[in-house]
DNA sequence: GTGGTCTAGACCACA
DNA sequence: GTGGTCTAGACCACT
């Protein structure tokens, strides 16, 4: 996972969603241990606080747990558990983003080949 | 044109949108002038400087001409120019949000449904 | 002479130059009776005032010379009365302009042989 | 870099082109930070929300980034990257410029001059 | 500590 | 009347 210290993302933003990504791609299993904050805030070179605060928003999503005294973990995958508020949010902004290029002259066909061809190169 | 006065977005951002949006839409033809700085400001009960941020960065993304004295002015949008580079960092970003939403649990189908049925929306 | 409805410079600003302009092409010479303010409003769509705030600037650069109940006129074009504050102003606001393109990657040729076609164009 | 409290040039606008030279000149490299919008403020004895307005737009014309909480960067700058259309908006504004001096008087020479002049001061 | 947003209110230039 | 600049001061998000 890559932490984009020059980019308008908040940090926490990005370790949240570099964790979902690392989960999503299966590098982190249901029950793998994470990092303690600590070590990921020094492995990123961050603010353990920053770090903490990634994993209480993950905590609060249900994809991570954390026992005390003994470390975080990832919780077993509910794919059926969608988080509609979270994608209605994506949804919109991506929706804003679309706006805004197609006011820039770029038509429907153009946007959709970039989502297959960004498809297509990751499989 | 809605302001959301609870929306964590940026009144000035979504005058922005909400302006372009009204171009885009025929609402608002070139040429056409812009309720004064002072005046959307009372219509959508905002501070007259708020307004006057989003004019000067449609301003600045050659929406909209504003003379002094005078008032704010639709440009001609100049579809046949069309900036790459400003095109090419909201590619980027769409795509990031592309894999955001993957993430969450969305399908390409779907995402392709959404930008679809935006487009029929719009006719 | 044109005057630019849309463009950022003042109304008054691009009467003056355009002005000057017609004196420096031949076009109106020493002594010719500029348009009375009211027939130089109609002409160009403007209010009186406008014109006759540069009428008053043109005067106290003493390019032209009202004459109370007769008219406007220009004066004897005295060549080496160069008016070196203006000028200064003007050179500074260029070599603004100058760091500027220099900024965005424009090299000192490239400047140079704008400032030359634009030169030979004129001729 | 010196604010002239008394120029009609904008504060903000001076803070930007200041900004620009120090680059260009290299006294601010790539990855450099500026000082904080309090700190700048202190030091040019300005409102904190000048010196945001100036780094805003800067930030929007690629010049710099800047992450909240952390500080505002510089950006590389891409030269490669030409922006044209905003070189072209540039020349215009620079060829008024021309037009306008060569009206008081001055030469094509003189001009040659004044640039070939600025770019040696500049070594 | 950092920057971002917003308000309120003053003063200026232009039409 | 129009927009532009600047200040002072409040509140918020991120590190």
């Amino acid at each position: 996972m890559q932490i984009n210290k020059t980019s308008s993302k908040p940090f926490y933003e990005q370790l949240i969603s570099g964790i979902k990504e690392d989960i999503f791609k299966g590098i982190l299993q249901t029950e793998d241990k994470l990092p303690s904050v600590r070590e990921m805030a020094k492995i990123h070179e961050m603010n353990p606080n920053t770090v903490s605060k990634a994993y209480k928003v993950l905590e609060s999503q249900d994809v991570i747990v954390t026992v005390k005294g003994r470390g975080t973990y990832v919780k077993a995958n509910n794919e059926s558990n969608r988080d509609e508020r979270q994608i209605q949010k994506n949804r919109e902004a991506l929706l804003d983003m679309i706006k805004e290029v197609t006011y820039l002259g770029v038509q429907e066909d153009e946007i959709q080949g970039w989502i297959k061809s960004y498809f297509e190169k990751e499989d």
